[in-house]
DNA sequence: GGGTATTTGTCCGTATGTATG
DNA sequence: TCATACATACGGACAAATACC
């Protein structure tokens, strides 16, 4: 039940739209239905066309989803996603059969999430707040920001105090942020191609002209960078989105000397860097930035902790932070108090070191369990593409023909959800994502030996 | 077969619906199916939403009944209205004449309940119950607790668990359960004046000191709230009884802040939000008190439904229900089993959600109907004070020269029922409220046209 | 008479036309 | 010309009722 009134001067659809966000980032409720157009404008009297033109706002802005003829759903927010649902009690059967080997590129098994550890911090603050009648603070609580800048600044050389860091409800929350915060200074927007499509629709909706700029081998081609005249680019340097290369130190310093001359601004999302068990992580962009002014740098605790915990974080250079600190209200929590003084709690003793490291080396055997079980049923009949590129392999097979819509559909039928990826633009899928984040480390020969009896079914 | 033209201006469903309407009425086979949505939509080469769209009018002005996944039909409701009453055995004639019209504001028309489907799903419920010989929950059962709930957080804005939500026996028996329950915190009970009166003779009986509190244009005066020193004020917010002013969104805050200031309780009365076919709803007290300590809502289905039904429901701070649950049997069942079953069901399967969307299309043509009937008959003899506040139409005479009393006898000798309305409190009368609740849809011109003679007779 | 194919109301999102500033 | 909002019209997905075998 939102309030809308007529009479003012913002129109109606905004108005619906600005209610359902608000109530999308406060009770995050992932994968709940929204009231269908229909029943949403009949109960507010507004017709169709005014409650469709809110949803697709919503939708543009990557909050929820569309399934064609059933509905909207709230969006699992970034590419992160994915916890294998909480049954609660009596959960009626699903109709469509559950997968039983789920190769996403980009999970985390939920096992691995220290849940004890969380639910024991977690009625501890609770229990230590009741009585704390302090207002919150709308960047975030400060024990939590100064966890969150410690980490940062020795684990991933990004130079910040805690007054740069915003903690934010994830992922779409933080980039909002950052566009309403730049538009007074910046108009084009330019994103990764392939790259994360969500990124360029949050700018694109708050205005800004967006141009895809294509990835080459080392990352963002600079050229075409210089040729595009974004003013704002948008990157994935450690670990690009999807094509897993990783931008060298060279090239991001000549990026940034780029960026600097055309006084710029790079959005460095560095969604998975915690999870990287495979090479020397290399410093962040944000950190090699001396001015301090031309990077805003993207986090979020979604993919190495849960996705359900909805944490994500900003560091923004001091110009940005001054726009910031005048345009927003100084109490409105972005994210539940309990839940950022549980993460202060539980970086603060160290379980986030411990989660992370402990995480590594289990990626690490994974990928290794991967790799052999790979090898063992698939024999000399695939070669392995990229390695080592977060959590999986990427695999080619050795005979030209291959029939990749025949690979999927036959999985499909095992109910093995598989995760095909194109090389570059608009050319055919060539490689399969072979993911090994959602396995538990002992499962993985399993489930690989069921799709390669896909695979060889396919290869001759 | 109809004659549909599609380059007439008027749109294709609303003639589908007239040429149907027609038939109904000049064949009238009680019962008759009407040839499925689908079959009509390929004969005349129209779409199932455009069908669909005209089946709706006919069903929302009671031509034809809905069977699901069965087909429509031609209802019998609607001629039963013009057959001469089956006068069981030997009925004394009536001593007063019944009145021929009755313009009372605030009923619905009884062949609006949807008999056929409440009659069903009794005879299931009652067949259902008698293998099953658990106890009655005195608060209400369940399932019916939670079907209230769900309706009333999506619908009404309101913020409750079915642990929250009692079911009474109408509005009198919910009001003497907060009275009893407050009275240990609460002496000092304030009621809107003009008001409904009996709220603060229940109080009252129960030895709370009642303070009138005048109603402005925005609702209740904050300001003799204030003065009152009242710790309990019973309101009724959505649309104030009987002068149907609707307190704007700021006023229901400041009025919260005040009561939780105090400490005290607001009685929120929502009687008949269902009913709200003019306005864009505005989201309950209740929901608006994050404490969730200081609004009591009341709630009913008589207005809705029918009267008969007897059922209404209360949502409680969690304070008062700890109290209910000390103080009452928990077995002691406030309202028959069989009928929250019935109504449990009812809601379950939508036809409660149905019945509003229904009534408030109806109530819409209806207010129309009375609209255009009033100008037909009284041309610009009168002007509207307020319109779209209800069941009813305020009109006052264009001459500023106008005996009420006189109206009213005249319209007494000819059994016409009218209600005058005083402007604010002490006034004289200012205003007859025209009420269509009561009339079927095409009874009201003919309605007006006979309190139109009585009208004119007087204005000279 | 019990399982199966079809029919049917009902729900859904979507596209386009139109009045109003 | 553009944004806002509403009305009209479309056709697909689904589960229950029904008809059919």
């Amino acid at each position: 039940m939102y309030h809308l009134d007529p009479n003012l001067k913002i129109p109606l659809h905004i108005q619906l739209y600005k209610a359902i966000k608000r109530e999308i980032i406060s009770q995050h409720r992932v994968g709940d239905k929204l009231p269908s157009i229909r029943k949403t404008a009949t109960l507010y009297h507004l017709s169709k066309t005014t409650v469709e033109a809110a949803y697709a706002q919503l939708y543009a802005e990557g909050y929820i989803e569309s399934r064609a003829r059933s509905g909207y759903y709230v969006s699992e927010l970034y590419f992160d996603a994915f916890e294998p649902e909480e049954t609660s009690g009596a959960t009626p059967a699903k109709i469509t059969e559950p997968v039983r080997y789920d190769f996403f590129p980009a999970q985390l098994h939920t096992e691995d999430f220290p849940l004890k550890t969380w639910k024991r911090l977690c009625t501890r603050e609770t229990n230590a707040s009741l009585d704390f009648g302090a207002y919150p603070d709308g960047q975030g609580e400060e024990i939590l920001r100064e966890e969150i800048a410690r980490y940062l600044s020795h684990s991933r050389g990004v130079r910040c105090h805690a007054d740069q860091v915003i903690v934010t409800h994830g992922f779409i929350d933080g980039m909002e942020l950052i566009a309403k915060l730049g538009r007074e200074r910046y108009q084009r927007f330019g994103h990764e191609l392939p790259g994360y499509h969500i990124a360029h629709k949050i700018f694109g909706a708050y205005g800004y002209r967006t141009t895809p700029i294509e990835v080459g081998r080392h990352g963002l081609r600079l050229e075409k960078l210089r040729h595009s005249k974004a003013q704002v680019v948008y990157i994935t340097p450690s670990h690009q989105y999807p094509t897993g290369v990783t931008m060298p130190i060279t090239k991001r310093l000549k990026l940034l000397a780029h960026i600097q001359s055309i006084d710029g601004l790079i959005i460095e999302d560095d969604y998975d860097s915690e999870l990287a068990y495979y090479n020397r992580p290399i410093p962040s962009l944000q950190g090699l930035d001396t001015t301090g002014e031309h990077v805003a740098y993207v986090g979020t605790f979604a993919k190495a902790l849960s996705p359900a915990i909805r944490v994500g974080y900003l560091v923004l250079p001091e110009w940005m932070m001054a726009i910031y600190r005048k345009s927003y209200d100084a109490h409105f929590a972005r994210v539940s108090l309990i839940t950022q003084r549980t993460l202060a709690a539980f970086m603060h003793e160290g379980h986030w070191d411990r989660h992370i490291r402990r995480t590594r080396i289990l990626n690490q055997k994974k990928h290794q369990a991967m790799r052999e079980a790979l090898i063992r049923h698939l024999g000399d009949t695939f070669r392995i593409v990229t390695e080592g590129a977060g959590l999986a392999i990427l695999i080619q097979p050795r005979a030209s023909e291959f029939d990749w819509q025949r690979l999927k559909q036959v999985a499909d039928e095992k109910r093995i959800a598989i995760y095909l990826a194109k090389e570059r633009s608009g050319g055919e899928f060539e490689a399969a994502r072979m993911g090994f984040g959602g396995f538990r480390l002992e499962e993985i020969d399993t489930a690989v030996a069921a799709f390669a009896e896909c695979w060889m079914k396919i290869k001759d």
